[in-house]
Formats: C-alpha cells, sequence, structure tokens
DNA sequence: CGTTGCATTGAGGGCCTTCAATAAAAGTGG
DNA sequence: CCACTTTTATTGAAGGCCCTCAATGCAACG
C-alpha cells in the first residue's frame, strides 16, 4: 500500500537492524509504549488494536506486506494503541533517528512517506463508512473486498484465493460486531456463494459481485504512481 | 490540527487566490470530483461525507479551523466523497501545482504536511474505536470530546463554551445512528448535566467527567511541537 | 487422545431503528 | 414585523438487527 518505490523500501530496510522473525500472536508495540523504531512489515499480517476499559477490543487497521505499522510515532508522544502479528511475521525495525536523519535528507522520501500516510487514510475513511452505515453482512462483504484488492495489489492472490489469517473473533472485532453474529454473517455469505472460507484461506469466486453488493469502490487504494526514486 | 507554524500558514495561505468566503451548506467538494486545488478551512465549520446508494448518509470527519479539508488529493486520483462547508466560512484555495513547487523546495513544509496527516489519521482511528464499540451514549459523549478538545486548542472555547453548529441529525450521520436516537441520547446527556446544548451552542460544565464517562483521551490530539519553521 | 481454542447453534433480550405524528424554531417574503 | 413555509427537534409505538448467555461440535496441537 505504501507508495514507496523497491529503492526506497530497500534504502529503510537495510537501515533496520536487519529484519526480525516475530511470531504470531507477538505484540509489536503496546498501548503507552514510546517506541524508537518504526515498523514494516515484510511478510506476514498484522493488526492495529486498542483495548476499552471495559475490557473489549477494537480493532483498526489490518497491516499486510508493504505496509509501514506506525508512522503515527513520528508525532504522537505515546502509542495510544496496540500492534500485534496475526501470523509468523518478517518485521524491519527502523530506527526513529535514521529515519529524522534520513527524511532530511531526502525529500522524496518524507515525500514517500506522506503518501503512503494518506492512503491510508483512505481505508481508514471507507473503515468508518462501514461502521457507521452499513449492516453487518454488507459490513463483512466489504472487508472481504478490501483485503482482496489489498492483498492483490501486492500479489498475493492466486485464482481468486487468499491467506485471511483471521479468526471469527477478529474479524468480528473490527466490524464492530460479534463472533456470534459474525459467524451467521459468514455463513450466509457462504450460502450466496459469495464467499469460501476455510482454513485460514479464502476465495471470492466472483469478486465483481461482491464489490457491488458491498458498494466496495476499490478507487481509493490506487494512487496516482508518481515515483520519486 | 495541522502541525504548522504560523509562518508556515502564513506562506500556503498567501499563495492561495486569496481566501474565500464561503456560505454555509455548500459543496466545497463533490464526490467524483478531480480538483486542482487544495482548501484549508480559516474560519467556520466544514465536513467530510459520503452518500451510499441507499441515500444514507456518513460523515466522516468536522473540518475546523486550521484544518486542511483534502491532503489526500495529493496521491488519489479522484475525491471518492464530499466536503461541505456547515456555517459561513472563509477558505484558502490553493493550487496543487504550487503546493507541488512549494514542497520540492522546502522540505520541511511537506515534513510539516506530513504530520497534520498523521495527527488527522490519530482522529480517525478515535473515530473507528467509536463507531465499533461504543454505546450510542457514550460515542455521543466522546464526539462531544473530542470537538472540545480541538476547538480549545484553536481558541475557540470560552467558558468551557463553543460553537456547535451541528444538526441533530448531522451528529446522527457522524455517529453511525439515527436523528431518533441521537435526540434521546442527547436528552439523556443534558438531563444528567454533562452538556447544555442550544442554538449552536453547547457548554460542557464538567469536561473531565465527561471525557471519563466516554473514555475519552485527549493525548492523540497533541503532536511532538517539534516547529520546523 | 486429552486439551485447548475456535466454530456453530439456540433461545431470549435489548439497543437502536422505522414509521408516524406533533411541536418548536428558523428562515422567507410581503 | 407578521403570516407562511421549511427545517429541526421531540415524542410514541412497534419491530428488527444484533447482542448476551449458554451449550455443543469440531479441529488443531502436543
Amino acid at each position: 500500500m505504501a507508495d514507496l518505490s523497491d529503492k526506497q523500501r530497500d534504502v529503510l530496510q537495510s537501515l533496520g537492524d536487519f529484519a526480525q522473525t516475530v511470531s504470531a500472536d507477538e505484540d509489536i508495540l503496546r498501548q503507552g509504549d514510546r517506541p524508537d523504531h518504526l515498523h514494516l512489515v515484510l511478510e506476514g499480517w498484522a493488526m492495529r488494536y486498542h483495548i476499552l476499559p471495559n475490557g473489549s477490543r477494537q480493532i483498526s487497521a489490518y497491516l499486510l506486506p508493504g505496509d509501514f505499522c506506525d508512522l503515527h510515532v513520528m508525532v504522537l508522544q505515546r502509542m495510544d494503541h496496540s500492534i500485534a502479528t496475526l501470523t509468523p511475521a518478517k518485521i524491519a525495525y527502523i530506527p526513529i533517528g535514521k529515519i529524522k536523519e534520513l527524511t532530511a535528507q531526502l525529500p522524496e522520501l518524507t515525500q514517500a512517506l506522506w503518501w503512503a500516510t494518506l492512503v491510508d487514510e483512505g481505508v481508514m475513511r471507507a473503515w468508518i463508512v462501514n461502521l457507521g452505515r452499513r449492516t453487518a453482512f454488507k459490513r463483512a462483504a466489504h472487508l472481504m473486498c478490501e483485503l482482496y484488492a489489498r492483498m492483490k495489489s501486492v500479489g498475493l492472490v492466486t485464482n481468486e484465493e487468499f491467506a485471511l489469517p483471521l479468526t471469527q473473533a477478529e474479524i468480528a472485532d473490527s466490524l464492530g460486531l460479534t463472533p456470534v453474529h459474525i459467524n451467521r454473517v459468514i455463513q450466509r455469505l457462504r450460502s450466496e456463494n459469495l464467499i469460501v472460507f476455510d482454513r485460514q484461506h479464502i476465495t471470492i469466486p466472483n469478486i465483481a459481485r461482491l464489490n457491488a453488493i458491498s458498494g466496495f469502490d476499490p478507487s481509493y487504494l490506487h494512487p496516482e504512481h508518481v515515483r520519486l526514486g
């Protein structure tokens, strides 16, 4: 999703204390942390999540290969949420000091990071609309469409199938629903032949139909490709 | 909200085909537009809103003095939503070409705009949590807390009172609720002496209490003040 | 092959919606 | 400044979408 050239990404990556391998279900950052590294997902999935006082959880983003986890730590004092892996992952740890150095030297890098941030904003606006104004059924369908489009854009969709390493509880927590209800919704998506979802893999036989049903418009994910590198 | 120095803002402002005065309830940008200006709110309120195929509306942001309306047009092809004034407003129209020129010359400006974007993201994450995991009552309370904090940060709160130029229908459309229900929620907020809301003005007699009730934590609105100018 | 986590199912309840009507406020033209 | 219109706020009643509670089935894993 980040609109970085491969070259730029290589630069960033090479800066890190080489990429770390992280197992599944590990917190990379916790609420309250004041991190000194940026994190870039190289392989695997992660999520951004918020825990409320009553214990409930809201997932506010899924982080796929190529996504930065936490650019906002450049300006915000502390993490007001946590980030955790969903699968075994490869994560680049990039010292913030290095980023500040580099962005001072390479204006194009700043711009590229800014643009990655702007694309992320588009995703977040779509989530707000999804949570605010769609039924559980369309809401779930819309999420599947988004993940399909994003996975496709990083080359991880084959034959309309891709890895979807989420439990129903996690899907529920990203859609503002309960696991019980998302279960019934998923069954309906299955019974209407909109998805085949089993063992962490999903197939969307007719993405155009699912896009139409959920009101998904993929254009917000596609930045102008004004490459800088 | 934008983390720009006054000097930087002045520069931007001076660039515009001088500030335009726009009356209330006017679209500044419409879904589908491919704008050639950036818009910066100088005075008044605006909103970002999305219309769904079934006609329902979701408001995804309120834009207060100092906020950019549409930085994302730097990377996205077309507006996937609309922006409209809520009050008579003064808006700076800044040609995108100028911005591209300037950011090429002034790296600090790029960084400042990026940081403004990162702060906006924090607001959006808070909305996602709000929509996904809070009851209507806390959701409304949380919105009031956010607007109080943001208005305060631009010096528009006096004696715990500020202009809140929203109809109940607009509040409903930003919280994913119906006007009927938000009306009952507001009455409860009133009856518990949490707000006094009348004629486009609101007073929050005990902001600490409202923050606590809604789970509002203002820290995400306060960037590190690393000024560049 | 038991343990553990996840998926599934059923029943009942509540938060919020929908529909519909009325009141109150704000805007408009004479 | 007053009649008129339009928008906004308020109230009531009924219903539905989704939640809560609780149990059972199922699959992964050591």
